[in-house]
DNA sequence: CAGGCCATGTAATCAGTTACATGATTAG
DNA sequence: CTAATCATGTAACTGATTACATGGCCTG
């Protein structure tokens, strides 16, 4: 019965308190997103293993006809999520960019061509950072320090990627001669 | 008969030469695998497919009884890689990253174990980018440009990533009265 | 009354890892 | 002779996405 990380992204959202499977995908595409995705595939079926394994519990917040369910941690959910949080064992990170694997393999293609993808991939990274922005305000209001902090990194590095992008293209552009 | 990216990392690597899927494998180690990982459980798989469908060609290359498979790029094989690189198309990027995602959530604890965690996180982007450091002279040595600045890029980031870190660890040991 | 959002779920599929199985060659 | 490395492969499993199906509520 080892939990996997999506399971404590239910459960760190939970801790905040009582929410239905919608919410914490909404909540979860807002926060955890850029750096854990989750979508409703695993939501669901996971809240359902929770509910079984006794961490979370169901309560109905139906309205009318209209089906809704708010689930909570148990004090057996609140201990199993502290104790994660609290291991400080290393865990891995994992990346997987194509645009970068194109990139990698891109020393056949023009200067001019190079430079249109970086091009590219600085933009990106701008969307993604601005993205984040968005919701900056929320996150700065709420009591939470960490989720701040989280979000100010997230925005720092997408910032910081589309930065070195663009240098390397002006690189690109001015000193051809370092081309080879 | 879409090809994914890993496929395109066998392709890629067949760009530069005849290889064997072990070879192949080696080498994503060191090269693409901190932004694109793979596996024999792939890659077998894999040289079978783009086998069949014409892009490689396997060349028996065994020595004695030691069996060995040496793959290259077929004219369509070449043709298919090099589009691939030149369509400018914006690709996703993902990140899964545990340990960011338990900082998320680091809310309830103390500031000690807090700053203990960053200083975990800084230690691992940092071990990240010595291990790519290891390998640098011979990505600087070989006649790829983008080869090597995909690399001077990793190294970059995780150590952009560990300062992060290691600043935000000193801000909550000096100015504890930011906390909460 | 229509479109957007709230709300829940499942089935099929896909990508990728892990563990295993096998064996040859080479360097110390 | 033995350990490391070269070399190929598969099966089982896991984690996650996608697409679909269904329907109610609320706002303009």
């Amino acid at each position: 019965m080892e939990l996997g990380p999506t399971a404590y992204v239910i459960l760190g959202i939970l801790g905040l308190g009582p929410h239905s499977g919608y919410d914490i995908k909404q909540l979860a595409d807002l926060s955890t997103r850029h750096f854990w995705a989750t979508s409703y595939g695993q939501i669901y079926p996971e809240l359902k293993r929770l509910t079984e394994s006794g961490l979370i519990k169901a309560e109905d917040a139906s309205k009318g006809t209209r089906q809704r369910t708010l689930y909570h941690l148990t004090a057996k959910g609140k201990q199993t999520l502290h104790m994660w949080v609290a291991d400080p064992e290393i865990l891995n990170l994992e990346i997987r960019d194509e645009m970068l694997l194109k990139l990698f393999f891109a020393d056949a293609m023009s200067g001019k061509e190079t430079v249109r993808h970086l091009e590219a991939m600085r933009h990106r990274h701008q969307e993604v950072a601005s993205g984040l922005r968005e919701h900056e305000p929320v996150a700065a209001a709420q009591p939470y320090r960490m989720k701040y902090e989280v979000m100010k990194f997230g925005i720092a590095l997408h910032e910081w990627c589309a930065d070195w992008y663009g240098k390397l293209a002006k690189d690109l552009e001015s000193g051809r001669e370092a081309k080879r």
